[in-house]
DNA sequence: ACGCCTACCTGCTTGC
DNA sequence: TGCAAGCAGGTAGGCG
């Protein structure tokens, strides 16, 4: 479930922990996590020797920046983990794919449902942020290859915590849509890094029906949304993530976030605003909770 | 441009 | 107790 918070925390932990280490060789259990290059030999091959310069985030990928300018991206999707460890610690039957480090630790990408992916690119272009739609087009060429990292991430939308992500860009944005609020939300090329629970804990705290059509929103409740959907990213970093059942840091220790979830997962439960119970619907696939009283239907005029 | 659907995987919980 | 169905934080790709 990793979302934006949870990278991020393994991203800040990574850093601090392997920045300046040489990674001497790498060991594939499960092939299909290798998305380039392939075969995953190749891959082993390009890796090995290489050193980490730095460790960031973009959207919900960890990026491992190495020494020589190319660019190793972890998308850890449902149950992605990345664990720095001793290399004598127990061996883990769910690592998927294990970085043996010189200094004698290993870095370990263990995945439970084998549904997160990890690529080596050339970098450049990074900076390059995409908008729109273009995400989809972008990534059918991406499998011809010789993609710089920067155009892995072309279509993504903005950072939601980045300065330039203002109330105004954010309106903006909103205004050209008729979707529903919760599907944009999840849409990583209308906003990166929200994912199912900040999605909801956005929308609760802002007070917004998950349904509303975006387009509708009128000014002052596209900054309660703008202001709901950083604040509850940031707090969701400074509590290390939310946790459930796979989640870890890099330090294999679960986030104290969970418990401090608002709506999520709280079905039936008491609103902690007004102590209806929270409710479940599903949108676009996904379970979605909300407070009848607090987060008002949307009118018919506004209804998609 | 956009929405809906399925597929990808495994483990855990729930209900009969 | 056993077993099957349902559920899970994400996204790529196909179809309409």
């Amino acid at each position: 479930m990793p979302e934006l918070p949870e990278v991020e925390t393994v991203a800040r932990d990574l850093q601090r922990w392997v920045a300046g280490a040489t990674i001497q060789g790498a060991t594939v259990h499960w092939d299909r996590t290798i998305r380039h290059p392939q075969p995953s030999e190749r891959f082993v091959a390009e890796i090995s020797g290489a050193t980490i310069r730095r460790v960031g985030r973009r959207a919900k990928a960890v990026l491992i920046h190495l020494g020589d300018g190319r660019v190793m991206t972890v998308a850890l999707r449902m149950t992605g983990a990345l664990i720095v460890t001793a290399a004598d610690a127990d061996p883990d039957p769910y690592a998927r794919v294990v970085f043996s480090l010189a200094d004698g630790r290993e870095l370990r990408y263990r995945d439970v449902r084998k549904f997160g992916r990890i690529g080596l690119w050339p970098g450049g272009g990074l900076r390059s942020v995409g908008a729109g739609r273009g995400a989809r087009s972008r990534r059918v060429a991406e499998g011809s290859k010789g993609y710089r990292i920067g155009e892995v991430f072309s279509g993504h939308g903005p950072e939601p915590l980045t300065r330039s992500f203002t109330a105004a860009r954010f309106a903006e944005r909103l205004s050209r849509r008729s979707g529903r609020l919760k599907t944009l939300l999840l849409d990583q090329s209308f906003i990166a890094g929200v994912g199912n629970i900040y999605a909801d804990e956005a929308l609760w705290r802002a007070r917004l029906h998950p349904l509303r059509r975006a387009d509708s929103l009128t000014s002052g409740e596209v900054r309660r949304l703008h202001r709901a959907v950083r604040q509850v990213l940031r707090q969701g970093i400074a509590n290390r993530g939310s946790s459930f059942s796979d989640y870890v840091g890099a330090d294999g220790e679960p986030g104290d976030n969970a418990e401090r979830l608002m709506v999520y997962q709280r079905t039936d439960q008491p609103c902690y605003r007004c102590g209806r119970p929270i409710s479940r619907i599903v949108v676009g696939q996904r379970s979605t909770h909300f407070c009848p009283r607090c987060q008002p239907e949307p009118g018919p005029s506004a209804a998609p």
